[in-house]
DNA sequence: TCGATGCCGATTGTATGCGGTATTGACTAT
DNA sequence: ATAGTCAATACCGCATACAATCGGCATCGA
């Protein structure tokens, strides 16, 4: 019989899952960064032994969430501000290529998608409900990512883009942004049925940067504690 | 034998130096795509136990050069002409958002560099040093990289260089490819010259996809599988 | 008092054993 | 003869045990 596609938590690997979970928080910012991971302390967490921990904390090194120095052990890769807005500059770029060559390549039925996911982000603006946007969001861009028709695009666009999560969540929360937020997609969705993917990808270029910059600002206000 | 005789590498992982092993092999095109890679008997080839391998192996599946079913073991990802060719294009794109800002940002110090160079290419071209063209073409265009000034973005353009760094090789072979590489290196250079990023960008695009097109042309010519 | 050296604890790196699952081949039934 | 099922085997995933190394701390010497 054929495999089911569907991920089956059971199925999938004790390794994989403290991945995942150890991705999760340190997008979420409960492992903050510097935090020393250790190795039987992850163990005893998650009910395993040391050699799946290992083997997470191993990937995630490759990933560059952590870092790992010999018989040093791991721990949480430390941002510099710097660092950040090189990282949201990065994706701003990737951004600005993907609905580009998305305006030019996507079918009928992907922009109609495209549409409708953005239509059904204005109630959520309205209602202020900020992690169905935050969801919504992501959708929208790997949508885009989606619609270039490249697949190893598509994974390198995701992978920057994980990288950068913790970082876009907080600024979402600035005064005003996601209303602007969406106003700009609506500008992007714009450039995009006028088949002009130049424009799209400036416009986009333009929303990544303005997150950065609501998340500058929320930086510079939130560091004078040191 | 066993790897711990290269001199000087005593210090790192034997994780480390089994995964850089296999990623050279792989990229080298000694491990064919899609040849199974068990455990044991890799454990055996290195003179070290499964556990090493192990994390070697968990490292290569994040980077996307094997892939790991569970309980199904590792193969070598296999390459569809199709995947190269997304590669190729990803690369591209890359590479010609780099020189845009490259041109925008390096300091008349890294010009210069990219200008000597350049001109020290010539004779390998000329010599027909296909070895020697291949070490310059990467530092050339790891170059223009770091002159974006954006570490995060130099990381990420290296990776992903890295990932078709065989299919790259093998297309410079290509009759009269080496030659008329260096002269759209020529014409880069000259854009750059001149502070049109947007140009630069945009032959660097048609450099990359030149190159894309000589290995096209290559495996059409030598594929005798489907 | 300050620095160096040696010992000890802690933690990582590696090896190996065990259980489970997938694959494969043979046997039987239709 | 072919297809389906069952059993055997081999390999992987995880746990645990062992070894090596690094850092801290104390003691000794200058």
């Amino acid at each position: 019989m054929a495999i089911e596609e569907k991920g089956g938590e059971e199925r999938s690997l004790l390794s994989d899952r403290i991945r995942n979970a150890l991705t999760d928080e340190i997008a979420a910012g409960v492992l903050a960064a510097g935090t020393a991971l250790d190795e039987q302390q992850l163990a005893e967490r998650f009910g395993a032994s040391r050699t799946p921990v290992r083997e997470a904390l191993r990937q995630l090194a490759v990933s560059g969430l952590v870092e790992m120095r010999p018989r040093r052990g791991a721990v949480v890769t430390r941002m510099t501000a710097e660092r950040i807005m090189d990282m949201f500059e990065t994706t701003a770029e990737i951004e600005a290529m993907c609905v580009r060559l998305a305006t030019y390549r996507m079918t009928p039925l992907e922009r109609s998608h495209l549409l409708r996911l953005h239509d059904a982000s204005k109630a959520m603006v309205e209602a202020g409900d900020y992690d169905a946007y935050d969801a919504f969001n992501l959708e929208f861009h790997e949508s885009i990512y989606r619609a270039t028709h490249n697949g190893f695009l598509v994974e390198q666009a995701i992978a920057v883009r994980t990288r950068l999560n913790a970082f876009r969540r907080t600024q979402l929360r600035q005064d005003g942004r996601i209303v602007r937020s969406r106003d700009e997609h609506g500008g992007i969705m714009e450039a995009i049925s006028r088949g002009d993917g130049e424009e799209a990808a400036r416009r986009m270029r333009a929303h990544m940067l303005n997150a950065a910059s609501a998340l500058d600002r929320y930086i510079a206000a939130h560091t004078s504690e040191g």
